[in-house]
RNA sequence: GCGGGCGUCGCCAAGUGGUUAAGGCAGCGGCUUGUGGCGCCGCUAUUCGGGGGUUCGAAUCCCCUCGCUCGCCCCA
């Protein structure tokens, strides 16, 4: 009929890069979530939800405008009403917004966590999407660098609970904004002087975002970079200090890191310590986690200047790097599976696979009315033990039969009648 | 936006110009009208992502297009 008509002129699917995640996919996502909520929970970091479409100007003026995430990559329109909306294609900002908006703030330094879809209009590959998805964590009003530490720690140990190994920590520091100007006049001048040895997106960059061309990967820039000025030559003794500090609490920790001075990250907000936890086993995509103290965030956006620090990590990367490891789905417990034939019998069947899930049983009724041994063959090929039978015998006296299918070889085959009393008294 | 690889059933996959497009898995039905494994039998692509062209003849050759995928760019 109709939509045969349709699949035969165009196949309706899912939009370039949206991706369905299905059943077989959805209990290591939620095992992930739920271990992530546990280590927030630990940690009295709270939950925050926010809206997926937030005005284009939060992110224009708190990702930054030099950025390729505002420049190219954000899916943006006029709704009816003229506003020009977009959809979020990251967290900090909104988080941010709804920080000030709501007067979190007033009450004191904030640990939240989010998670949810993210769109950034991108060519897909592996590890990436235009709708991915990420769990974060925003500090907001926290100055002392063992913030910096603690939320760190927290991405790392997340990460080693999952169980994966093989993960690299990088970590910089950016200085503060006063650290930057300078070093960005030193690297412009520096980069001026050799502009002709550069390849071509970086000699863009120069004026627009200089900063960036520190982790270009192109093997000529790659190259001249290894003498240019590096930023922690410039930091003020303050800020070098600071990053001492969170340093050595690192190390304390004994959470291993490497520096990388040329860590820059490619949204403007960010400040003093930058850092990534990356994957070789994530091909080009290596980065699973990413973040950053990002002090003036707040100010910009409206609020008081409120200290700042958090990070974000894409769970499409993350799941791929688990699934690397064949990791096997401890599954949700089936329990009782239901097969009836007759009028009666299906009646009853409905019924009681009401009732026992009313007393917390996971129950699954066979609805197909097909034969006997049909039913008895879905419930063996579903991997459950216990099926409970009924036909329209056992209906009319209102029992049961149960039925042990692990019992298969065994020489009396393991089955017993019972009433309901029974059933819940074996298994609620 | 730019490169490389790929597109035959829900999934895996043979087939590279010639009568009816293998096979496996999954699904459905039967052997077995009230009883599961295993086994056997049957059904499931008028069609090879889509559109044009070449040819007596195309899934196979050519062009265009769409999609997927990997990489560049960028980021989680």
């Amino acid at each position: 009929m109709a939509l045969d008509v349709i699949s035969r002129l165009e196949k309706l699917q899912a939009l370039r890069g949206m991706v369905d995640l299905l059943p077989k996919e959805t209990p290591l996502w939620q095992w992930v979530e739920s271990a992530a909520r546990d280590h927030f929970k630990r940690a009295a970091i709270k939950e925050i939800r926010t809206p997926i479409l937030e005005t284009t100007k939060l992110f224009a003026r708190g990702i930054g405008e030099s950025t390729d995430v505002v420049g190219k990559e954000m899916y943006s329109f006029l709704d009816q009403g003229e506003r020009n909306c977009t959809l979020r294609p990251e967290g900090t900002a909104s988080v941010v917004r709804a920080a000030i908006q709501n007067g979190l703030l007033n009450q004191g330094p904030q640990r939240l966590w989010y998670s949810g879809p993210m769109f950034r209009y991108e060519r897909p590959q592996a590890g990436r999407q235009r709708q991915f998805h990420q769990i974060g964590v925003e500090y907001l009003g926290f100055d002392d660098p063992r913030s910096d530490v603690e939320t760190i720690s927290i991405a790392w140990d997340f990460l080693c609970d999952l169980g994966l190994s093989g993960l690299a920590l990088e970590i910089n520091s950016l200085g503060n904004s006063e650290d930057r100007a300078t070093y960005r006049k030193v690297l412009v001048s520096w980069l001026e002087e050799r502009q002709n040895h550069l390849d071509k997106t970086s000699q863009e960059r120069l004026h627009k975002n200089p900063l960036r061309i520190l982790d270009s990967k192109d093997p000529g820039t790659k190259k001249l970079l290894l003498d240019a000025p590096l930023l922690k030559d410039v930091l003020t003794p303050e800020s070098q200090e600071r990053f001492e500090r969170v340093q050595s609490a690192m190390n304390a920790l004994k959470i291993p890191f490497h520096l990388n001075p040329r860590l820059v990250r490619g949204l403007d907000y960010y400040s003093h310590t930058a850092f990534e936890i990356t994957s070789e086993e994530l091909g080009a995509q290596a980065t699973v986690c990413g973040g950053g103290r990002y002090d003036g965030l707040v100010e910009q956006l409206g609020g008081t200047s409120t200290p700042s620090i958090g990070w974000a990590l894409g769970m499409e990367r993350l799941i791929l790097l688990l699934s690397k490891k064949h990791f096997e789905t401890s599954g949700m417990e089936n329990k009782l599976y239901i097969v009836s034939k007759g009028e009666k019998a299906e009646a009853l069947a409905l019924l009681l696979s009401r009732t026992l899930r009313n007393h917390q049983i996971n129950v699954e009724l066979d609805l197909s009315g097909s034969a006997f041994n049909k039913q008895l063959k879905r419930a063996n090929r579903s991997n459950f033990r216990w099926v409970v039978l009924i036909g329209d015998n056992e209906a009319e006296k209102g029992e049961f039969i149960l039925k042990d299918l692990k019992g298969l070889h065994e020489d009396d085959p393991k089955e017993e009648l019972m009433r309901l009393e029974a059933l819940l008294e074996r298994f609620a």
